[in-house]
RNA sequence: CGGGGCGUGGCGCAGCCCGGUAGCGCACCUGCUUUGGGAGCAGGGGGUCACAGGUUCAAAUCCUGUCGCCCCGACCA
């Protein structure tokens, strides 16, 4: 393996690979499109989905957890929906191998299943074939369930954490007696997606609406919260349906209400997935690797003791006294203790993991009662009193999260712009960013916008205001104010 | 499914045109010296050259076939 990864601004999609397979993130599977998901990765998903679990609990949602198989004929009883997933289907046609002639394995002919099985795409379909049973009166009602799941959806370009084949996700399915209620919760989830993002991630989200032909296949109504990554490029980082009656109806969900009267169920559903993981890479990272924001990092603190055979007893034992000082306080540190590297390359591995602050700790220090305190983001170094650590650092750690998030989002707005006609509007999206304007609303527009420039309605912002703006593409006087540009 | 490319130690490649029994970098192992920005030196291990058949005294190399993979065009969090 080489050192460093390829510059960012030489080549942002082997920029982005280098970095998810040197911090040892994930590794790729066997299968095509597959992805493993390491032990450092997979900590950084843990504490994303502790801060979201801990959330969605407090707003009264309990997790359950549902079938990865799916009957077909579930699939196809939401006309949308089929239409929308149909194509990228896993499907489970044989539940038996047996031993082939030339010593190998076959699948076994005998064993066909009498109804082919899915492998979920998403899990409305067998959750609302559930909640039919569940559901009888206003009084079983809400129901607001999350799952913790892997779904699978048979992807033809895949990169890791962004689009894989099979990928983690929480799915979020709620029963609502009315319309409000339902569209309430649909908002509330956004809400609570916006500040996991903003608050954990330190990544700046726009909340909007999706256009008609973004929306999720099945929902009335997509909303959506997008980030700009370092390359100037959109991403989806989680969406909230409000589904209206639509799944109620293809799988015949009523309830009686207060009087009397039988009514069909209000529904929303809501995810986000491990794509987040890389959306914080391609967010925050730099040619070094990666900078983790501290909330989400594993190792808060990283200290690296740097000694010959003669120093290593006494370096060791003040590195060990200051983890554990550090560590008094609930700040997450590591001490790298590796005797087989050197610590030049220990700094270099921190640096591409992402740790937000590495404490060095030498002779020198030990001499004079302090150590070497080094910021991720900045690449700033102090000499601080060892004795000062404990209480230098956690608020030190809440700097470097700001930071992170002002600087995302300061890049944001200097990559967010207004174009007044076409031609700058061409501009902007072949420079790479976000165009905020007018559009007609016809779907005609929007897919000779994309077809014309690749671009496309990321966002109906929520605080968009149309009024005196004309359509980009078209002329005419804009029904919405919206966010156009090139997404991942 | 249409167009282009590639299969050689774990990874990345050279060798192929012009047949002569496999090499380089990284990684790995051992030892010594090192350790404050990805250590150095010395030694060492590891390859059915994708597979099958053919030509030849001799095939990674030439011929035929098969398989697999990657890249580019219609979907999506």
């Amino acid at each position: 393996m080489s050192k460093g990864v390829t510059p960012r601004s030489q080549d942002y999609a082997r920029w982005y690979t280098d970095v998810v397979l040197k911090a040892e993130l994930a590794d790729y599977g066997p299968v095509r499109g597959t992805m493993v998901i390491r032990p450092y990765g997979y900590a950084i998903w843990e504490l994303l989905q502790a801060a979201l679990d801990s959330r969605f609990k407090a707003t009264g949602h309990v997790n359950a957890y549902f079938p990865l198989l799916i009957p077909k004929s579930f699939l196809s009883k939401e006309a949308e929906h089929v239409k929308g997933f149909a194509k990228e289907c896993a499907v489970v046609t044989h539940h038996r191998l047996r031993a082939a002639a030339d010593g190998g394995l076959e699948v076994d002919p005998d064993a066909k299943l009498d109804e082919e099985l899915i492998i979920r795409p998403t899990s409305e379909t067998v959750i609302w074939s559930m909640y039919k049973r569940w559901i009888n009166s206003y009084r079983d009602l809400p129901i607001l369930i999350n799952q913790w799941a892997n779904i699978v959806r048979w992807e033809l370009r895949t990169r890791l954490f962004l689009r894989t084949t099979e990928f983690l996700w929480q799915e979020g399915h709620t029963a609502h007696a009315t319309e409000a209620e339902a569209v309430e919760e649909a908002l509330r989830i956004l809400d609570i997606y916006q500040d996991v993002i903003e608050t954990e991630m330190a990544l700046p989200v726009i909340k909007g609406v999706k256009s008609e032909s973004e929306k999720f296949a099945g929902a009335v109504d997509t909303y959506t919260i997008e980030t700009m990554m370092g390359d100037k490029r959109a991403l989806q980082a989680g969406t909230s349906h409000y589904l209206g009656q639509n799944f109620a109806k293809a799988f015949d969900v009523t309830f009686r209400d207060q009087h009397n009267e039988e009514q069909y169920v209000y529904a929303t559903s809501w995810g986000v997935s491990t794509r987040l993981v890389g959306a914080v890479i391609m967010a925050h990272g730099d040619d070094r690797g990666l900078r983790l924001p501290p909330r989400i990092a594993p190792y808060q603190v990283v200290i690296v003791p740097i000694y010959k055979d003669d120093t290593r007893a006494e370096v060791m034992e003040e590195a060990a006294r200051i983890r554990d000082s550090i560590s008094k306080n609930g700040t997450r540190v590591h001490l790298d203790d590796r005797d087989t590297v050197s610590p030049g390359f220990k700094f270099s591995d921190w640096e591409m993991k992402g740790a937000p602050l590495r404490v060095e700790i030498g002779p020198r220090d030990v001499a004079q009662n302090s150590a070497v305190l080094v910021r991720r983001d900045s690449g700033e170094k102090q000499n601080i009193a060892s004795a000062n650590l404990a209480t230098f650092i956690p608020p030190l750690l809440e700097e470097i999260q700001t930071a992170l998030f002002q600087q995302a989002l300061d890049f944001r707005e200097a990559n967010t712009h207004r174009p007044q006609n076409w031609e700058a509007f061409k501009e902007i999206i072949d420079h790479g960013g976000f165009a905020r304007c007018g559009w007609d609303g016809e779907s005609e527009t929007e897919a000779a916008i994309q077809k014309e420039t690749k671009a496309t309605i990321r966002v109906i912002p929520e605080n968009q205001d149309p009024k005196g703006l004309k359509c980009i593409h078209s002329g005419k006087p804009a029904l919405y104010e919206v966010i156009l540009a090139k997404a991942y």
